[in-house]
DNA sequence: TCTTACGTTTACGTCAACGTAAGCTTATAA
DNA sequence: TTATAAGCTTACGTTGACGTAAACGTAAGA
């Protein structure tokens, strides 16, 4: 059997995952187990698609900002509206003002954190001049 | 007994940083617990000041950004440079380039997910035009 | 053939960050 | 004076996000 380029779409394994995000193989288990993925089988051994990988990803950002796995579901879900009823737009483009104000408090607070860190490096480097002296 | 201002210093009691700060009294004695506060006392009753407030207000900055209490502890400890020894000083400003390292990738992290969020929020509006027509 | 690597499921364990009583004291308002 | 609010301690419970161990299947290389 032949097979074109055009038929062959990128597979990833567990490891494979693991490995390029630094994580472990239950992590990523454990995002199926909670419904955050769902990647195709062959036989008992999962298979990840190119989206399944987009999906951790996402995943592992939200994390990053201390998002909790589940929240991270409704906010992947808000990049797909599959939803073609109106009241669950309206539902999502509050939830998406939400996070937005969210994100923002969040950039509030790292500009001022590190505002902070540079004077605390500062601080630091002065006590270690007079310290040499 | 007379009084002048300059004697009298700003106190808070537990019921008031939990309300200005919307957490619970809990929280709060959770965080004294693990030696992150540690107000006076008259009698038992926990006296906080101006100082004990402003630990407070960054630890709760901290956990917005997905900080853990123990590395909060570190953090703060890191503007009150009472260490005089040059290696605690080294390590110090070692610890703080790592935490600028992490919070640039939030940073960054949070500017790609308003992009994401912008996007979404349009392609709702767009379904919600398209469904009143 | 045997071991080594990688995959699987099931299930109990753990750690952080509190929640949630229970049972007690003290102060102020009705 | 009673009850209502605010404070306290002690201690067990809970939730999220995995860790860890057991017990097993499958495929490739020495």
């Amino acid at each position: 059997m032949t097979m074109t380029v055009s038929e062959v779409s990128i597979e990833y394994s567990i490891s494979m995952l693991s490995k390029e995000f630094g994580i472990t193989t239950r992590s990523i288990r454990h995002y199926e187990d909670i419904g955050l993925l769902s990647p195709t089988r062959r036989g008992q051994t999962r298979i990840y698609s190119a989206a399944d990988r987009t999906r951790l990803k996402l995943i592992l950002r939200g994390k990053r900002l201390g998002i909790s796995l589940e929240n991270s579901r409704e906010i992947i879900d808000m990049y797909e509206p599959g939803k073609t009823n109106v009241d669950q737009l309206k539902k999502l483009i509050d939830a998406i003002q939400q996070q937005r104000t969210k994100l923002n408090q969040q950039l509030d607070d790292i500009t001022k954190l590190l505002k902070d860190l540079n004077k605390a490096e500062t601080d630091c480097v002065e006590a270690l001049k007079s310290n040499s002296q």
